[in-house]
DNA sequence: ATAATATAGTTGTATGTACAAACATCTTTT
DNA sequence: AAAAGATGTTTGTACATACAACTATATTAT
């Protein structure tokens, strides 16, 4: 039987990434799970906290998600009465309700737990050197 | 309004990955797109034509994703006609129909397209380094 | 000022992936 | 040889994400 080494296929970045992408996310989810959201609510609310009136674009931008995705974050979010909606204009705003600021100590502590966990695997220098690694490629290829 | 590199999340591994991993996946799905399959699917043939009667569990390993997935996708090319499953004790074997074996070349060519695209974007190089150093990172990891 | 175009946001729909549970077969232990 | 456990596969269900089409507002050009 062929271990996962011998795959040629792990020579490609496309499958590279997508399998990093999986793993982190599973660890993550884990580390956020006290908080009782999945990664990607997190982040959102972390953004929606550290700047009330935010609009769905901007989050699309610094989350690196697509406008679509958004909206269904924050529908969601807005449903759970985390966050909340305000049209302006052709825009929207987004504000964080006291249910997402009272949670906002959790999210961070959890996310520095995230960084905790996976730098003890890789050593905190070389986690910071493949994040930005990564980092510069995605700058050069979207 | 904040440019994305300002993001604090851009430090975060786990973002970074899944950022990477979405842009790959487009670029993937772009250069498999004359093939008329996404990228998943067009590795899972690959590998199935490379190793006719090869089992689920194995191409999950090399994949590196869940068994369900593996079924899920083996599904859909078996109901293309694609692939053929031959259920063998308590395993599966896949093998590849003429319709895959057809595709084998075409398959091939988009890969090699694939990595030319990126290698051009990112310095083939720095590509090579990149996805090792990532690959590296998986197998700490998981 | 009106028409044309651009931008922000949302909705319908589809896809890829996973988890947990169920099932079937194989292996080990006693 | 029967019971217990391990392994491979599939199924039900849920979730994150995207694309394309649409609406509504803003901006620009004429």
């Amino acid at each position: 039987m062929l271990n996962k080494c011998d795959s040629k296929y792990c020579s490609c970045l496309y499958y590279s990434a997508n399998a990093l992408s999986r793993i982190m996310t599973r660890i993550a989810d884990e580390s956020f799970a006290n908080t009782g959201l999945s990664s990607s609510y997190a982040f959102l609310l972390m953004i929606v906290n550290e700047r009330p009136g935010i609009q769905p674009k901007e989050i699309s931008i610094q989350m690196l998600l697509t406008p679509s995705t958004v909206t269904r974050l924050i529908e969601k979010l807005e449903f759970k009465g985390y966050l909340e909606r305000k049209p302006a204009g052709r825009n929207t705003e987004v504000f964080p309700k006291k249910r997402s600021l009272e949670l906002n100590e959790a999210l961070k502590e959890s996310w520095r737990n995230l960084f905790k966990k996976y730098s003890e695997i890789l050593g905190e220098a070389q986690g910071v050197q493949l994040t930005s690694d990564i980092y510069g490629a995605i700058q050069l290829l979207e």
